[in-house]
RNA sequence: CGGGGCGUGGCGCAGCCUGGUAGCGCGCUUGCUUUGGGAGCAAGAGGUCGGCGGUUCAAAUCCGCCCGCCCCGACCA
């Protein structure tokens, strides 16, 4: 395509409002435009990166048996309502009234509709199994739209369900997915990790994240170098390490005014680890109260696995509790339901006396009161793995994607039944699998852009080969240049022409912000010779080619595998 | 929802504190020159200063309310 007929507004400046490195490149250029908070255009360049990312995952859905289908962005609320999410969801799912004044939904998901669609026309053993996927409109109303094309409020998604007799099947169906997406990364040219994750309200109990690094994700997950283990912070686990202990005894001390771990840590000249981090919560009507070290952090999804949904207690709450104020409440004494973190399961600890401007030193658990024990703390950088003991590294990234066994959470409400081999009627076994390819994308841009622009993958480029034109009014020149580009077309090739009559500066300048993979200059340089010069995006590192043979050596460097300067993908 | 910031030609910003003339860079238009890393000269076009109300002789500037956008947190099915 010609550069002057194409849409691209390419900026010289940073949008104001954009942070993330791939906020501010796709915008800059010129792949989306910004309509609301968390409403995006695609551009004619924005729209083909995700058409490419589509490709692909069409191809490797397709490839596992996965058929396409196409549901309905409006939805009736009262499918939702039979599984109860209409109600379970707050106001981040859009609600709207038809002109009948009947009740309807936007879909933020589509498990109800596919499980609907399986219900009526799955019947025998003998219909299953079915994957069946769509590429569709998601919208959520989301508290925080941010980071530009990572976290919107409309946005569109790849999302697939599986339908099998029983969780063996199920299992098949899951590891299809595995291999599925594996491919689909690696193939969009992102790194990206496997991690298990927390299943949360999706229901079931297996699920895993396909998590691409970069420091603009919102998630954070724990590696283990040595054995490959990876899970999300929300569930990752570790071995404690343990302080040295003082000598223990009970001893209440004055602390007026002291209540942070900071405060009491340097008040009574105690590192933080010796200390027991009290809180309060609230389990419905129910005051518990929770611990950990005060070196380490509450992790809130692992103590909702253990107590259900809960809040943090209000300062009245705290008061009727404990008789105390927040910043000195204790387990010490205390009638009610205590959860402390695993590793408090020994040791000799400082902890609030439940009197104000008192703590209370040498207290044992287990001996001066006892709790639960759970792993509820947050997993701290450089604990150590619990399968090798080797050190934890904690990496920020953003989710391309995730895998969920459903199991029948969906089919049983909504009556999605067949009927086995021995004619009795059992409900269907579900599995629910998502990717966001704009995720991709920006995973893609943060990963691999340098100070000059994007650098895209190959696969995913929005061209393969920008051919600069330095002096459209050189006829030598653009005979060439014109030559070239109808050549590589014939290649089939993707061609960004740019024979715009610009100053060379500005061509190169936009060529390396779009950043497709290979650009190719005519100059009057090379065009005195004959000669083509081509450099690949990344490297920098140019060659020159015979007009003559061009087309085929740029077609070629296409075709090498992505090599040492390239893409980078896989596992860790 | 809590905390913070911002809103001034298309884009990026200054001006606001201390009220009185709306300014800079980029972009855009026209002409001439120029053409290997965001060209030069000249001449131009383009702004209800987010909205409403108030104070004042006078408001981009001071006050109030509202709206929008961004960041941190909460949330994230």
């Amino acid at each position: 395509m010609k550069a002057s007929r194409l849409f691209i507004p390419t900026l010289k400046e940073d949008p104001a409002e954009a942070e993330a490195i791939s906020h501010k490149l796709s915008v800059r250029a010129g792949l989306v435009r910004q309509l609301a908070a968390g409403l995006y255009i695609f551009l004619p360049l924005g729209l083909r990166v995700m058409e490419k990312i589509n490709r692909i995952i069409r191809e490797e859905m397709n490839a596992i048996g996965a058929q396409e289908i196409s549901m309905p962005v409006l939805h009736p609320a009262e499918v939702w309502r039979q599984t109860g999410r209409y109600d379970q969801i707050g106001p981040e799912m859009f609600r709207l009234q038809d002109r009948g004044g009947r009740e309807m939904v936007l879909g933020m998901t589509h498990e109800e509709i596919v499980t609907w669609l399986a219900a009526r026309e799955l019947r025998s053993y003998r219909d299953l199994p079915q994957i069946w996927y769509q590429i569709q409109t998601k919208l959520r109303d989301e508290a925080r739209p941010k980071s530009g094309v990572l976290r919107t409020r409309e946005f569109v998604m790849k999302d697939s369900y599986s339908f099998d007799t029983d969780e063996e099947a199920l299992e098949e169906s899951y590891q299809l997915h595995v291999s599925a997406y594996e491919r689909i990364f690696t193939r969009a040219g992102i790194e990206f990790y496997m991690v298990e994750s927390d299943p949360g309200m999706m229901g079931g109990a297996t699920a895993h994240e396909f998590m691409a690094p970069s420091p603009a994700g919102e998630d954070e997950v724990a590696l283990c170098p040595a054995c490959g283990y990876a899970a999300n912070v929300e569930l990752a686990q570790s071995v404690p390490d343990y302080p040295e202990f003082p000598e223990a005894g009970i001893e209440e001390v004055e602390t007026p005014g002291v209540r942070t771990i900071a405060e009491v840590s340097g008040y009574l000249e105690v590192e933080p680890a010796l200390l027991i981090k009290s809180l309060l919560v609230m389990a419905g009507d129910e005051p518990v109260l929770v611990m950990v070290r005060g070196d380490q952090e509450l992790q809130e999804t692992k103590l909702a696995r253990v107590i259900g949904e809960f809040r943090p207690a209000q300062a009245g709450e705290i008061r009727e509790a404990t008789g105390a104020d927040a910043g000195f409440i204790g387990p010490v004494g205390l009638e009610l339901r205590k959860i402390a973190d695993e590793s408090l399961a020994e040791g000799v600890y400082v902890t609030g006396a439940n009197r104000d401007g008192y703590h209370l030193r040498g207290v044992v658990p287990g001996e001066d009161f006892q709790a639960e024990l759970h792993d509820i703390r947050r997993v701290k950088d450089g604990e150590r793995c619990r399968h090798c003991n080797v050190d934890l590294k904690l990496e920020r990234v953003i989710e391309v994607g995730n895998i969920f066994k459903l199991g029948t959470k969906y089919s049983e409400p909504l009556g999605a039944t067949y009927l086995d081999e021995s004619g009795r009627e059992r409900p269907i076994v579900m599995g629910s699998y998502g990717i966001g390819p704009a995720r991709v994308a920006a995973a893609a841009i943060e990963q691999q852009a340098d100070g000059k622009g994007i650098v895209w993958p190959a696969a995913i480029a929005p061209f393969q080969v920008h051919l600069v034109l330095v002096q459209p009014g050189d006829g030598a020149q653009a005979t060439m240049a014109d030559r070239l580009y109808a050549e590589l077309a014939a290649a089939g090739i993707e061609v960004l022409y740019d024979e715009r009559d610009l100053s060379p500066g500005a061509k190169f300048a936009d060529a390396d912000l779009i950043g497709c993979p290979v650009r190719a200059t005519i100059g009057k340089r090379s065009a005195a010779e004959g000669a083509v010069e081509v450099r690949l995006r990344p490297g920098g590192e140019e060659q020159k080619f015979p007009l003559e043979e061009a087309a085929e050596a740029i077609a070629g460097l296409l075709a090498e595998p992505p090599g040492d300067g390239g893409i980078q993908a896989g596992q860790p």
